[in-house]
DNA sequence: TGTTATCATAAGTTATTGCTTATGGTATAT
DNA sequence: ATATACCATAAGCAATAACTTATGATAACA
């Protein structure tokens, strides 16, 4: 059975108007075309659907059973249409994004921005660390990936959006934090609290000392940002990690920026996805948006609190 | 937007399977027809469906969407096929049939043997008059009618199928019914209880007497072939009646047939339909059913109880 | 009885569909 | 680097779909 939407629709009007030749004008068709459609359909079910009588027209039991099936289809078809309508007009969707461990804290906050703006978008975070990231880019489980500095060789497309500044912590009692200035030297007599292997945050700084023909010692190594800053908390060594986690700590000084030579690092905060990646309009809207917008939300959201440093530094 | 159902197969096998090479081996088709298949439905819509990364195919976020559309419509229209195929095996319908009242009680005999046979069908009976039977007839608003002889100029096709006896009827304690026989003059000076104007079975009888230039004497008009009978019994006169209504009054004993000069008069009961009617499946057997089977099943119900009868008369 | 409204049918035309084969490009695996 | 598997694209072709106009048949109606 090959039945057409021509033949439902052209049958829809018949069925409606029970005479061809209305229905015609509706269809703004010749009468024969519109007889000739219903007779196909007809064919194709091997059943008369219309019967005429005198000169009146009705449908029979199937031809009923027709209407119904051909008034269902078309409104299912119009439903698929609303739905892909919405979808490019951005009032439906699923926006799929995965973010690492570190960004969360601003990616969250540019997201309740964007989602208030587009308030019908279901929106899905996945919040992991980096390995996991280019899995799921990998198996395309997301529309976009929001990390640092993406490894070559997984045919991805990144692009910068935001500088990541990396700064050296201690607990607001360490001697450092006293000091104007801490060199390179004395900075790599500490002992560090730093991220495992394969963080994107701990390569940086693999990348920065070695540069620097230096080694520093690893006295502490966490899977975790907050584990990391809650052990410098209490003192059990100095860490480096990005400037835009420690929104709470500095507030509550319970922990402070070191003023330390070299640093921030400045790296950046890359929005990843896969090379050739057609992206939803949703996931594509999402995009522009952080390019242009997530400057301003993070300077808005974290400048007061370390103004000094901006001063100081590069 | 104009999909056709070709389309939606082939894009459903190739998100089954996320890759072309197969989908067209599943289809019997070339590799490059599915690709022009799925491309033709990408236009449809304006939007990537599929979405190639690397050498893996995945769905887009619209292309899971048509997906599902494209499932459930297919499936319908397999609903559809089976609904009709049920129809046409008789294992699903409607059959709608309107019956005489004076037919009411054969044909619902008639009719309980043949649900048996088709349990599955659903089954609509309208007992009513004569002028609401052609009225149905009229406007088609049922397959099928059973009445007596219908009158011309209704464009009506119209089978008999059964004798029907008129007999006339008396109480028991009637003198006619002692008699061996009664002639049509003593019958006319007896007072009549009958139908109404319109009613088959009166015109039969205005026909029967005018022919032998014998006009009766009407005591009681009733327009409900119970309460005439009801009448006779009370010896409030005596009453020409269809055979097959007697049934139960023979067996009581509270009506008799009288055995009179020219009676039973045969007419026949027809079943009818409209000039050009297509009739369903299901009502076409019930057509064929009922040509053939009403007679034996008429007299293994009624037989035994007036063999006199078929003796003496004609 | 002729007129009107309506549907069926036929013939003819054009555009489109639905495929095919051939070929080229590209990611992955060896 | 080469082979392989896979998809995209192009060109060409036969079938047919989707109309049109013209015409015929038939009920309903005046």
């Amino acid at each position: 059975m090959n039945l057409t939407f021509r033949q439902l629709k052209v049958f829809d009007v018949v069925a409606r108007h029970l005479n061809y030749t209305r229905a015609a004008k509706e269809l703004h068709l010749s009468q024969p075309a519109v007889s000739m459609q219903v007779k196909q359909l007809e064919e194709q079910v091997e059943s008369p659907l219309i019967e005429k009588l005198g000169k009146k027209l009705f449908l029979t039991e199937m031809g009923l059973e027709m209407h119904n099936y051909a008034r269902r289809s078309m409104q299912q078809l119009i439903d698929l249409e609303e739905t892909i309508a919405q979808m490019k007009t951005l009032k439906q969707g699923h926006l799929k994004i995965a973010v690492a461990s570190t960004a969360n804290h601003f990616v969250i906050r540019i997201l309740a921005q964007f989602s208030k703006k587009h308030p019908k978008i279901r929106v899905s975070l996945d919040v992991t660390n980096r390995s996991s990231l280019l899995e799921m880019l990998d198996k395309n489980e997301c529309d976009l990936v929001i990390m640092g500095s993406p490894p070559d060789g997984h045919n991805l497309e990144a692009s910068a959006f935001l500088e990541n500044p990396l700064v050296v912590v201690a607990c607001p009692q360490h001697r450092f934090i006293r000091k104007k200035k801490v060199s390179l030297k004395e900075l790599i007599k500490e002992d560090f609290i730093i991220r495992e292997q394969g963080s994107g945050t701990r390569s940086a700084i693999e990348r920065f000392f070695s540069s620097h023909d230096l080694i520093f010692k690893t006295k502490l190594i966490m899977s975790n940002n907050r584990a990391i800053k809650h052990a410098a908390e209490e003192d059990l060594g100095i860490s480096i990690v990005s400037m835009h986690t420690l929104k709470l700590e500095l507030k509550a000084s319970t922990l402070s920026i070191v003023n330390a030579e070299g640093f921030p690092i400045y790296r950046h905060w890359y929005i990843v996805q896969r090379e050739g990646k057609r992206l939803s309009p949703i996931a594509k809207v999402f995009k522009e948006y952080i390019m242009e917008e997530a400057n301003d939300v993070i300077q808005s959201f974290t400048a007061p609190l370390y103004q000094h440093l901006e001063k100081s530094s590069q």
